[in-house]
DNA sequence: ATGCGGACCTGTTAGC
DNA sequence: TGCTAACAGGTCCGCA
């Protein structure tokens, strides 16, 4: 489900409630998670200190305490969210941070893609972040990185900028829109790209995170923010989910293909 | 090393 | 209306 702007939106909302709160209560429902180190052993380490910080890392995030870091993972459906406490549990509802205020953080993912876990130590030597290429919307990530890393690559670019070795973030729905923005058409091979057309690139994918960032990231059916509240991106979607519409430059009829299992969407005279 | 397909899960929707 | 297949915002793993 979500992408770094929907994971910025959820940081940006559980933040206050939870910076300078103090965990009282820990509940475990659903264990069985893309879990590295097993669950319930943050219990012990959480319990009685306060979260400090909420750091989003590409599409993770840390909370952090003086002990280690929660490492939350959303997957394809999971979502975080601030509740009063005693809210009841439904179905997918498998973690409760319980705060020393009125509220729990409560993580919920119906298809269990997710990760909650535990880290001590520095969180960058964890195994699922320690390969992380650069964050999308810092100086670190650019045209001229995309351009080296790309050379002799003959993967397709869309399959390209959504590996998180090469850029984090960049998710199913932002690498179609700013290919779309950049006129690069999603098939194309990698590494026979220029340098000036993976300057003009990187500066789509930076302003269409920005932009849904905005707007409170992309609900297509079920994100919400921390309050419950739906993402308005969808509004400013120019070829995600418009499959045979027409383009928004040009008039011509949106072409589909799928890339790794993923759908494409493109507008073959504006992309090349 | 790179590229590809399958795996992990459940819910919703499209099509017969 | 009901069944089945395909699809969905992600990422890791094993194999060639």
């Amino acid at each position: 489900m979500p992408e770094l702007p929907e994971v910025e939106t959820t940081r940006r909302g559980i933040e206050p409630y939870v910076v300078g709160s103090t965990v009282e209560a820990i509940n475990v429902r659903q264990a069985r998670l893309r879990n590295v180190v097993p669950i319930r052993s943050l219990k012990r380490a959480l319990l009685g200190t306060s979260i400090q910080s909420v750091i989003r890392r590409g599409k993770y995030l840390l909370l952090s305490s003086v002990n280690g870091h929660l490492l939350i993972h959303l997957g394809m459906s999971g979502s975080l969210r601030i509740l009063p406490k005693g809210t009841p549990a439904q179905k997918h509802d498998h973690v409760d941070i319980v705060f020393d205020n009125h509220y729990l953080l409560r993580f919920t993912d119906p298809r269990k893609f997710g990760v909650v876990d535990w880290v001590t130590g520095n969180p960058d030597e964890h195994s699922l972040l320690t390969h992380l290429g650069p964050e999308p919307l810092t100086g670190s990530f650019s045209g001229q990185l995309l351009f080296e890393r790309s050379r002799k690559r003959s993967v397709a670019v869309k399959q390209f900028i959504m590996d998180s070795h090469i850029v984090v973030g960049v998710g199913n729905i932002y690498a179609n829109e700013a290919l779309f923005k950049a006129g690069i058409n999603p098939l194309r091979q990698a590494g026979r790209i220029s340098l000036k057309r993976y300057e003009k690139l990187s500066q789509a994918i930076k302003d269409t995170l920005i932009e849904a960032i905005k707007v409170g990231g992309t609900t297509l059916r079920d994100f919400t923010n921390s309050d419950g509240q739906p993402g308005y991106f969808k509004q400013s979607l120019l070829v995600y989910g418009r499959a045979g519409q027409s383009c928004r430059k040009c008039r011509y009829r949106l072409s589909e293909v799928r890339l790794s299992g993923r759908s494409s969407v493109y507008c073959p005279r504006c992309q090349k």
